[in-house]
DNA sequence: TTGTATGCGTTATCAA
DNA sequence: TTGATAACGCATACAA
């Protein structure tokens, strides 16, 4: 019942381990007699080379350690399970740390995979990890690849891989999806100025509103901080009940907009009749709610895959990933919630 | 940047490294000088023990392997972060494997997990587990906690500890409360009778009605084989096309619920006045839908927690947990789809 | 073709 | 109080 090693083999067959290893090798220099006679005791025994020898011997974990602030969030299980599929493909296995946003638990578990000897660290950092940017510097390590997700934080010294959507193309798709179907006062509810990934999807809004001489009306711009349902029926309620209404509500997320929904239902208002609806994400919730909810895609178990690719190309072929900076491709998925026109069916892409 | 090991520091210090490993462990028979001298050294080269060859030295990983059908559950995630907590309490990382509802994918990461050398294994089932039962228990080892959630397997010769939530309690709970705001007619979408989860709900709600003087009708027990929006919407028309009609449906998951509720919609039925819709496992999507869902709450991060608190009791105290069977508490979270009496704000418990 | 010895980084046992 | 060395399990350079 106790794991088998090569000195149990070698001592059944009455020889050393040196020749159990390499026959179980293949080595072209053991007899075949031996070889068949080690790999039937190995079979027999059920022997598995012990991994952690094999890491201690060769510096090599076949880890690869991940960090991000929640799990029950639908993109992020999206991306792990993209990295998992890739990961598995090549003989991984992923550890997994949760910050729940806190950067000083991002720094600690970074801190730690390293310990652990990992081959690679993936972090989809919080916000506010750029607060703590050169504690951060200090801690990465040239020798272990290191790629930061669905962000970018630039370091004074060190340049580190990054792997992200393309919200600006995406949000810019989707403005102009807004205003293709006739909606002419565009309102945004977005994330905190802090953010860099709040400001390109607020920056995107803006560009394309002045590009399509669109109205851009400082009191349509609202700024969450809570990010869930109760804000975005809140806030959605605050933007109606504005002598100049906006008749589209572009949010920074799915959940948001799942709120915005629900508070222009409280206000009377019709979706899409009146007022149009986009979220970001697209989570599973966009085609739950109702009504089913338009939202640009982000292409999380593309980017789980990819991060792997990257890592690998990095530790298998040596190739210099460190000024990698990857942008995935993402897209507008239309549902009912901008869509005057009634849609015959919903659309379930997802990937 | 290269690791510094104990060989590094006794160099620097022209001792050995044993008695490095003994001043850095304060070891009583070290001199205070050497201790301070070797401590000054470790803290400047920031020297940090390697993990891995102390797994190799104690045959211990401080790993703790955890296999799951599907991450992007909303349930299975609460359960992962409920081990994350506690694992990362006591020291322990955990290592995350998906099966997508694989038998044999379950089997090989088992295997994998073993050769990995993980201190413990945790593992939510999927229903097709239990065809390769026997191959399970002959994978099975003695010398490693093993730990089945969420699911019942029996096996012939071994017993191995499991925890599940309430799922006979919470749904008596839940059937109860139907009968309770006047719901006479009691449909149950249910899951397919290889599953004994599927089974211990469906007897739940047999026996409740049954106990309740409730008409039991076979053609209100539909079984569900896709578990989505659609299959739900499509269900939901049927039921309603019944010369005899429900006037409550009880779902097997939340996603079927929110597809009964969509179903209902189409066919002009309001909910909860027409229609009650219950749904099962207080998923995120229960608060998000249109009408909000009433659920019955599975405590994910406490079963997570409690995993990882009972394995440990085996690792660190001996304690012998083969026979523990835990059954964690659920709740009916009452919202809008099963209110006739409109609620004034929506339950958010959650834990 | 096979055996011996070394090292990966630790801790622990035995000597000094 | 400190040093030398074995052991954890494995692969491999070197000897035989």
């Amino acid at each position: 019942m106790t794991k088998t090693t090569l000195k149990d083999i070698a001592k059944a067959l009455n020889t050393t381990i040196a020749t159990v290893s390499r026959a179980l090798h293949d080595k072209p220099e053991i007899s075949d007699s031996m070889k068949n006679r080690v790999k039937e005791v190995a079979n027999l025994y059920s022997y598995k080379p012990n991994a952690t020898a094999l890491s201690l011997k060769f510096q090599k974990s076949y880890r690869i350690g991940v960090i991000f602030p929640k799990l029950s969030h639908y993109y992020v299980t999206q991306i792990l399970s993209g990295m998992l599929i890739e990961a598995g493909k090549n003989g991984y296995k992923m550890l997994i740390a949760e910050s729940n946003y806190n950067q000083f638990k991002e720094l600690e578990y970074i801190k730690e995979f390293y310990e652990l000897n990992v081959d690679a660290i993936l972090i989809l950092p919080s916000r506010k990890l750029s607060l703590v940017k050169d504690k951060l510097e200090n801690l990465i390590r040239d020798d272990i690849p290191f790629l930061i997700i669905d962000r970018i934080i630039k370091f004074d010294q060190k340049t580190v891989p990054s792997i992200a959507s393309d919200d600006y193309g995406g949000t810019t798709e989707g403005i102009k999806h807004l205003i293709d179907n006739g909606y002419k006062k565009i309102a945004h509810l977005r994330g905190e100025e802090s953010s860099t990934l709040a400001n390109v999807r607020y920056y995107a809004y803006r560009d394309c509103l002045l590009k399509n001489n669109m109205e851009l009306n400082p009191d349509w711009v609202i700024l969450c901080n809570k990010f869930n349902k109760a804000e975005g029926e809140a806030l959605a309620i605050r933007l109606m009940s504005l002598e100049n209404r906006p008749d589209a509500i572009f949010c920074i997320s799915d959940v948001v907009a799942v709120g915005v929904l629900s508070g222009l239902k409280k206000a009377g208002i019709r979706v899409p009749e009146d007022v149009a609806v986009l979220g970001f994400s697209n989570s599973d919730l966009a085609e739950v709610c109702y009504p089913t909810l338009s939202s640009i895609h982000q292409p999380g178990v593309a980017i789980g895959k990819k991060s792997i690719r990257l890592l690998l190309s990095n530790i298998n072929m040596k190739k210099n990933i460190s000024r990698e900076n990857i942008v995935m491709k993402t897209k507008v998925i239309v549902r009912e919630s901008t869509s005057r026109i009634a849609l015959s069916g919903t659309n379930s892409f997802r990937t």
